[in-house]
DNA sequence: CAACAATGTAGTCTATGACAACAATGCTGT
DNA sequence: ACAGCATTGTTGTCATAGACTACATTGTTG
């Protein structure tokens, strides 16, 4: 947007962004090196310098969607107030937000955390999980979750999350029916997690 | 494997098996028409006369492997027994082992599954959510779960099973931590589903 | 300002998917 | 039996992609 001295200045940046509006708009499968350079507008070879193969491009985007996911939760926790079940609500409605919209993007961080072995995805990851980890600290805090490893507890209620988000963007249940969904969702987690039910 | 005349004889069945083998193997996006051809011993254009072109090759996967998803789960329950927990169990555990064994396929099954017009693919997952859906009513008929519609209540449960399974395939969670995952997520659900908890 | 590193360009190779023209086989009605 | 036709495979071609190399341009630093 700046300008474009024949060095581009920040290729890498301007390559990742329009990268990740072609994700959205068509795909992981359309997304091509060669086309993303046309886009950006400079020569088929030129992003080879930021990204040595597709992959590592792919793996980047992976790793800036977990840093703007980590944001969005947090975001909507914070905004949330204090009470736990409206920051709860709240954050999932965010998580399932993220995943519908940018659903084969969120395939992709999946896909790619398993078999990265260079951290700095594990990292971005870790910091989007830590939001719900510290949401599942608060509910124990309170008395509305049962006691026990974070990690353990929230992991039902991530995945619960993440299969609605998987419906949504599989067709299996429509975009009408999604409030209704997670409210159920999240009643279930809570009736089911009180220790003294 | 019987014999090859000239005229296959049923390369569309060879293709789709070979298809599965290596999608399992090696990941959807190494599957190629061309490299199928070869496998199978025809010529690179022969796949064309069964599958116009690439994504009709994969919706006749994912409509296959709805059909075995929907076989082995309706094993996996009447293999149980007649108790309900012991049978939702079992189907629990038949989806996620069904998920992780087969992961790039199921993640195809989704996706086809919002994109498709033809009707078949819609059925054979309809046929597969239909060993979920008679398990939920057993359950609200023997009032382990609360009434309603079997395809709300049953939402919930399969969208924590699908997140556990997308949990483990991506590596968030370890194969060992399987077991502990599952039986607290149905214990959650139980509970939190009890007409009177 | 002279090396040197970083970044971009141009050309090439191999593989793929899609398509068309053609060949071989199987089937059907008479 | 067999002529005509539909199925199914084969071969050749085209456009495009990813990966790699040699080379050019720009920026930086001693």
């Amino acid at each position: 947007m700046t300008e474009r001295p024949y060095h581009h200045g920040n290729l890498r940046m301007a390559l990742l962004e329009q990268a990740e509006r072609t994700v959205r708009d068509r795909g992981v499968q359309d997304l091509s090196l060669r086309e993303l350079a046309r886009d950006v507008g400079v020569s088929h070879g030129a992003p080879r310098r930021h990204f040595p193969d597709r992959q590592a491009l792919l793996d980047a985007l992976a790793e800036a969607g977990f840093e703007r996911l980590g944001a969005e939760l947090r975001s909507a926790a914070d905004g949330a107030g204090e009470e736990f079940q409206a920051r709860l609500r709240a954050t999932a409605a965010a998580y399932v937000r993220f995943a519908t919209r940018d659903a084969e993007l969120l395939e992709l961080m999946f896909a790619g955390k398993h078999r990265e072995q260079s951290g700095a995805l594990h990292e971005a990851a870790d910091r989007a999980f830590a939001v719900i980890l510290e949401l599942i600290e608060q509910g124990q805090a309170e008395g509305a979750l049962e006691r026990g490893e974070p990690e353990r507890v929230g992991l039902v209620l991530f995945a619960t999350i993440q299969g609605i988000a998987a419906l949504v963007t599989g067709g299996i249940v429509q975009a009408g029916q999604l409030d209704e969904l997670l409210a159920d969702a999240t009643g279930y987690f809570l009736r089911g997690s009180r220790i003294a039910a």
